[in-house]
DNA sequence: CCCTCTCCTTGATAAATATCAAGTCTCTAA
DNA sequence: TTAGAGACTTGATATTTATCAAGGAGAGGG
């Protein structure tokens, strides 16, 4: 596989910045494979053997314990997963599936680790997508610990409506009963919470949502930079 | 102020092999203050000025949103925070007070970031301590996600107890109201769950915590090495 | 076209957790 | 020594969330 088949793995923020050779070097060794949808990628406490990039599709990252089970987040594309694991040479700490067919690069643990030593603008991307990675987790335990359920489906909502040009209408990324484990709630709750919204001019229509009074929905939600924005 | 008079800031997995001259120049233009208890010392949407190491005493990392506050952290010495907002020069996205009179070192981020450039083991440092740290919520996460609050409490007594010899009997490190905030319960709850747990052998006596019957609290917590272990 | 499956919704109920209001206890300081 | 403050506890109640059970709607396959 060439480097040159994925723009769009080269354009991201964790490789754009290193040099061509070492790039290519990583290219050489890396497996680009395609996945039918629902299949286990990785299960938690296995060892990170591979970088997960997942460039077609999306993933869903879960984590089990004492038979309940909670979605940890959801990787699009472009987007990587299980960075720690792989730099700390550790075992993994959530399980990954993938939720749609999907086009996913994997790089051996150990070739990104020697990437590290051998190219210093690689090693200040990782430090970055790491410094990332690392603030999502903290404005999503904020999200979880700061807010009742009602909340961070509205937030959620404000987001998504964003991500996809504000226009009164958008998709939900996935199925409700991914989002609600997302959220920290049951399906049913989930169904629940669009109700409470209803007045706040919150229209369902199966995965079609509409917005028709985006000023109420945000004197509800009461999104935080700190807590909602990507960016930061 | 000289880095002999720091031996266990030396010690620190970030710094320990850091060539000596980018210790020596870190230390050169590090504040070493001390503090009163309850003493604010960022708030989050600060910009990230300085990179904090706690050497004596202990921190709170707490977050607001909406009225609502909770602790997101409790760090003891030797330990760092807000590593991430440093290294992204981005804002703090958690607050930070004293609990006790502390000792703490204040490292300037524009400094942080120039050795992370010049010294590759510190850079490597830095990687593994942030991977570290994002494990770390990641755990945090997955505890508040998937646990009951007694659950939660059984297994943070559990910590504690084997932090402290685990010889039957141990001191609770901070107060009901701070546990209670960083277990994500109200106090009331926690002096609730505190009484679930008797059955357990859980005596408590102020902040002594007695545990009489640590089988049976393990059966009950179910601690798991993927939420639980501090190391992994 | 209809069956069946899955996903989602709804209602009824139960469990977990929060809130409000006293109370107790302990420590400190006058 | 005692008053007061702060931290914790307890009880009563409200709210939030989960669970259980059932039904409906839509998609895909025969």
């Amino acid at each position: 596989m060439r480097a040159s088949d994925l723009p769009e793995v080269r354009a991201l923020g964790l490789f754009s910045s290193m040099e061509e050779k070492h790039f290519d070097a990583l290219m050489e060794v890396a497996y680009l494979q395609t996945f039918p949808p629902q299949l286990d990628l990785i299960a938690e406490g296995d060892v990170a053997d591979f970088l997960y990039i997942v460039v077609e599709g999306s993933v869903e990252l879960f984590a089990r314990s004492n038979g309940r089970e909670s979605t940890m987040g959801l990787v699009r594309p472009v987007g990587t997963f299980i960075l720690a694991a792989v730099l700390k040479d550790a075992v993994y700490l959530m399980s990954a599936r993938t939720a749609q067919r999907s086009k996913i690069l994997l790089i051996p643990s150990q070739n990104i680790r020697e990437a590290f030593q051998q190219d210093a603008e690689f090693a200040r991307a990782i430090v970055q997508e790491l410094a990332s990675c690392y603030r999502g987790v903290v404005k999503e335990h904020k999200n979880l610990k700061l807010r009742t359920a009602v909340e961070r489906l509205a937030n959620r909502l404000l987001r998504y409506h964003n991500d996809q040009g504000g226009n009164g209408s958008f998709e939900l990324p996935h199925d409700k009963r991914t989002l609600a484990s997302a959220l920290g709630m049951t399906p049913e709750n989930l169904s629940r919470a669009f109700n409470t919204l209803k007045p706040y001019g919150v229209e369902v229509e199966g995965s079609t949502i509409r917005l028709t009074d985006v000023n109420s929905m945000e004197t509800l939600a009461k999104p935080n930079p700190l807590i909602d924005d990507r960016k930061t």
